[in-house]
DNA sequence: GAGATACGTCAGTCATGTTGACGTATCCTG
DNA sequence: CAGGATACGTCAACATGACTGACGTATCTC
């Protein structure tokens, strides 16, 4: 348990990252932004009868059509019978269809229907007015600080994966 | 429904804020950070047989000694009764102690015990090592704006609330 | 003294996650 | 081509942390 407290020293060249204000500054600003941000949407969503569980799914898989339960469930990081169920309802409600993999049939590959595309635009429209303005108040640099110091919170073996939601045909 | 997304202009004066490939990349970051982080301390938390719902509450009465059960609940927005059960097992598990108000008897004021105290700091201990690790590969100028523009997700109404965490005895 | 406020609590419900066990179709490899 | 691994589905039981609605008590304020 070693300290990594700030050493005492001159106010002006504070290397800033260690002391304990500003950590607890970025805990607290994590998470009223986070859940400000995710609670934005749960009124569109409770229209549908859905929870934020299916606006996870629902968003993964129109970032990448065609995604497969496994890749899904990576995503996610939940058990496949919580997914399981997720995805039913979806399917039931006629969100989300799906095909059997073109390679490997023995993969389900997803799919949102146009209600679920419609859908998942409009929750997308009101995070993107959320987002924008925050983005457009804290300025262009700040954007990607914000980026950055999120990339540093996520664990070497996962940032293949979240990279990969972007690229390729994003 | 206005549509903000980017009008086609050059490549390298982009304004960057509204397209669609930069907002969905902060909500994954935003996402996968918060859950990556809060997911680090799940198995200290375990170890003592308690939640996140019970970490919240250690957090913020560490945060504010002495907060009353009123202001706790409009920190964490949740009812009553979830933040009752909450506090009744960190009580009984001698986590913290709470005594009446003295400008007001109907007040309960919130305080950690020792022992409350020290799991506290054990969890702080190994978010900030988590998120020092990633203020410092992001730098400096990334921390600001990282604080920049989660400050902007937060709704004008709440940020009174949030930035009275700090300053007065942070 | 009357009403508002701060807090507590009983009872029931819901959303979302968990473990563990087991079944089927399909793929791959010796 | 047989046998094991893989991708997915599903049954059952349970935990956590939220919710609503209703009601009770102590205390403050006017």
């Amino acid at each position: 348990m070693t300290d990594v407290s700030r050493p005492a020293n001159s106010p002006g060249a504070s290397p800033l990252f260690l002391r304990e204000d500003e950590v607890r500054r970025g805990i607290e600003l994590l998470y009223f932004g986070y859940t400000r941000l995710t609670n934005a949407i749960d009124q569109e969503l409770a229209k549908h009868g859905l929870g934020r569980a299916h606006h996870r799914a629902l968003y993964f898989i129109a970032r990448r059509p065609d995604l497969t339960v496994g890749e899904l469930l990576k995503l996610l990081a939940i058990t496949k019978q919580s997914l399981g169920r997720v995805l039913k309802e979806l399917q039931d409600r006629d969100f989300i269809l799906t095909s059997p993999g073109i390679v490997d049939r023995r993969q389900k590959l997803l799919r949102l229907t146009e209600k679920g595309a419609g859908l998942e635009a409009e929750l997308f429209r009101q995070l993107r007015a959320k987002l924008s303005s925050a983005y457009v108040s804290a300025g262009q640099e700040s954007v990607t600080g914000f980026w950055h110091v999120l990339e540093g919170l996520i664990p070497e073996n996962d940032r293949k994966m979240v990279f990969d939601l972007r690229g390729e045909n994003a």
